[in-house]
DNA sequence: TAACATAACACAATCGGTTGCTTTTATCTT
DNA sequence: AAGATAAAAGCAACCGATTGTGTTATGTTA
């Protein structure tokens, strides 16, 4: 028993330089379809090669080359439908183009963001692609790979003043049209459950909510802005909940996202207001459960997939023309109003 | 313009020896409180280390170690509750515990998988975690890691007759109580929206559904078992849509994942079939949408982030001790029959 | 055929930690 | 105070691919 314990030597270039009588440099050179190399050589280089079982080492190639391709995916968690979209179009993208990624969470804690980050940094990602923790407010854990030249491509919570790529959607308008939806369905008084100001994302989508409420001639009543901690189900429900039970309840609700807005649905159906007829509700990204939910909920659709695989392509071709300006450049991927049964009046 | 555009050179031990006047081979064995180095000069070096803003580098010590702490976790598709929960589950170990970990997706293709497969075996992971796809028949491509010593660990969906740890349910346990929760609540015909046979989680959880069925003396009739190719939404509006159109319409059905029995409950529901009266429904998984739909979703909790994080725990254990026996192993996780209104008659 | 260009390949340093072994220094015994 | 022993630190090879520079073989031109 136990005959193949021992792990057959790794065969390297310098094997096969020997097997071949060459110098390892025109191995590593044919291997890789140097110029300088002849065809005849070349060609019998990569099937010795092959036939030898070689692997190049990885490790080896990063070492002398100072790079590592590998792309570093910091978000605050994996297991949400939105994220993992956006991870899936992600690694589409670049396994394709040989590169590894590493997927890290911060969990949504600004100091698992930036012990994380340094773990990344370590590790010399070639790049970085990242969704910033709702807690964020200082952004200098981002400096050290922009002075490094290390790419950095922010996506749909993007941070406030700091010139690199940012690839998003147009929250204002997005919360402009939801808000803007409801009111056309004739309510009146459409509360907006919002998420940290820290965000951008809501912050903006609070910004399209209130201009909307203006130029319909509302009143804006601040009462009916909501400040989410983290938008969970839980949190929801007590708000839902409370709202409901006030002097003045809403006629309608633009939710910053769908998991809120169908805690608000299914909390309203336990107390027997009607929706969309008493209340209307429409949410934000699009979650396999807003179809699910009955009341189907209405939404904004939000591309997670595209802008993954947009940042992808953005970070390679950052990659590529290795001219590391200081560029602060945006990219506004389209959402779409997807009206359900939530809201739909008439 | 343009002041600190050259990246500042990188910080070695080398540089850390000269400012100290000592050997990199003490700078090395200080920073790893290595015993042969005294503790001023290891708390002088750490101290120089951290000033410098010295950052060792990975790459180095993988050649020299011929090794990556790098762990693969291959699966079918992350953007799937289940799976973005086991993802995070391993994630939350080994990031912990200073491990990277690669992620890559098969989409349930086999050809992908042996293609994904040869990827992380080409970068040298250290380990590999993996959920099969659902074509896969052979096991060759696994070999490759068991000959050279890299502990492999198949969560949830594994293949069969390959030496080496599994983590799984019972699934043949967990089909048997679905199954026989409904007969409890008075069905009498069950169908079984069943997965591809190649996956024993599937084939597992017919037999516990048919020995369910044998024990309480219902006949099984082998109509009312529908293999399925994906086990996704739309082949189960179908499916459903069929059986409730039948001669023989069934009064319950046990599904194999929640999609697909959330799935029937909408066919259902737009039939005016009265659920769980005329129709009872469970699911398997407990995912989100369990709980939204209505009814609600009676299903099987799965423990996917706790086997992710046992599977994390389990390659751990694996590459600490060296012993790379070809062991067998078996690990079954607990499930939890969870009583939703789709199923509950009485 | 001498002179020169070019294709094809070899040499050897390099990347930055790691570690077995050796040497030096400090501490201890009697 | 001399030798023994332990503690501390240094030396140098090593991991394996990459690449600037140097050398040799082949081909071309006058």
């Amino acid at each position: 028993m136990n005959t193949m314990k021992k792990p057959k030597k790794e065969v390297t270039i310098y094997d096969i330089a020997e097997k071949l009588g060459l110098a390892t440099s025109t191995i590593s050179r044919a291997l890789k379809d140097h110029h300088s190399i002849g065809k005849k050589t070349t060609e019998k280089v990569k099937k010795t090669a092959e036939e030898m079982g070689f692997r190049p080492n990885i490790m080896a190639a990063s070492l002398r080359n100072k790079k590592t391709n590998t792309i570093g995916v910091l978000i605050p968690r994996i297991n949400r439908p939105f994220m993992a979209s956006l991870v899936s179009g992600i690694e589409g993208v670049l396994q394709k183009r040989g590169y590894n990624v590493i997927i890290i969470q911060s969990n949504d804690s600004y100091d698992n963001e930036v012990e994380m980050l340094k773990v990344l940094y370590n590790n010399r990602v070639s790049g970085v692609i990242c969704s910033v923790a709702m807690e964020t407010k200082e952004n200098g854990h981002f400096q050290q790979f922009i002075e490094k030249g290390v790419p950095i491509i922010f996506v749909d919570r993007t941070p406030k003043d700091i010139a690199c790529t940012h690839i998003t959607i147009d929250n204002y308008v997005a919360g402009y049209q939801a808000t803007e939806h409801l009111i056309e369905q004739g309510c009146k008084r459409i509360a907006h459950f919002s998420g940290s100001k820290l965000r951008m994302v809501y912050s903006e989508r609070e910004r399209g909510y209130i201009d909307a409420l203006k130029h319909h001639g509302i009143k804006v009543d601040t009462d009916l802005i909501i400040p989410f901690k983290i938008l969970s189900y839980e949190e929801a429900e007590t708000v839902t909940s409370d709202l409901l039970d006030s002097q003045n309840p809403p006629d309608g609700i633009f939710a910053s996202n769908d998991t809120t807005a169908v805690a608000a649905i299914q909390v309203a159906k336990k107390k027997n207001v009607k929706i969309p007829q008493d209340l209307a509700v429409i949410g934000f990204n699009n979650d396999p459960i807003s179809k699910i939910v009955d009341p189907a909920l209405s939404t904004i659709d939000h591309p997670a997939f595209r802008m993954g695989e947009t940042a992808a392509e953005k970070i390679l071709s950052q990659l590529q023309t290795k001219v590391n300006n200081d560029l602060k450049e945006f990219t506004v991927l389209n959402t779409e109003l997807i009206i359900r049964e939530s809201s739909k009046r008439k």
